[in-house]
DNA sequence: CATGGGATTGACT
DNA sequence: GTCAATCCCATGC
């Protein structure tokens, strides 16, 4: 992946990403579903402005932004746009590929569908903790590459993003189409 | 310094 | 369908 690819508008690069491979220490998985988050809507953190939380996302492209959700989860987003711009894509939902038994042990269930379907299950199933805020996903310990010639990419669904309470009507959650592994359905 | 709100998940009715 | 766990950090006094 270059960098270019994440220096563009967040709306195509989160359907971009979708048949990207996300890689971590011997486990990946082919993105399934994302959403994008920009700093002109307020469900996006980068909505406040520049603050010691956001600075990953007013940073430059190409890097992990991973924060912590209720207290719990650590969610990983990709940081888009040039910098000065907070922009990112959250990573939602993976279609598991390599490492799956590390996977269900670090998940502790077993069923493939059930490992990376959600933000916070693929984040526990790859081991992406907050520590990996701001490292480069072209190079770093977790990263990002092209869509491999197996995976065919399917055609891609929009929806409305999951589990926020402002701007709610954005259709800005993409999901590769009849996926297995989606956090949920796409609305009809 | 005290408070409150989540880009979620899993367990339970 | 409901609900609590749990912690980072933005905000306000």
């Amino acid at each position: 992946m270059r960098r270019s690819f994440y220096e563009r508008p967040v709306l195509e690069v989160a359907r971009d990403l979708i048949g990207c491979v996300v890689s971590r220490n011997g486990c990946s998985g082919v993105i399934v579903e994302t959403e994008a988050y920009h700093d002109s809507e307020p469900a996006c953190h980068a909505f406040v402005g520049l603050t010691p939380r956001t600075a990953t996302l007013f940073g430059p492209p190409g890097r992990a932004y991973v924060y912590r959700s209720y207290g719990i989860h650590a969610l990983l987003n990709a940081v888009c746009e040039p910098e000065g711009v907070g922009a990112a894509v959250l990573i939602r939902a993976l279609e598991p590929l390599d490492g799956i038994d590390v996977m269900r042990e670090r998940r502790g269930v077993a069923a493939v569908h059930a490992l990376c379907s959600g933000p916070g299950k693929l984040t526990q199933a790859l081991g992406v903790e907050l520590e990996h805020n701001g490292t480069d996903l072209l190079r770093g310990s977790v990263v990002i590459s092209e869509p491999i010639a197996a995976w065919r990419p399917a055609e891609v669904s929009v929806d409305r993003r999951i589990g926020i309470t402002k701007a709610p009507h954005l259709p800005w959650r993409f999901c590769a189409t009849g996926s297995r592994f989606l956090s949920r359905r796409v609305a009809a």
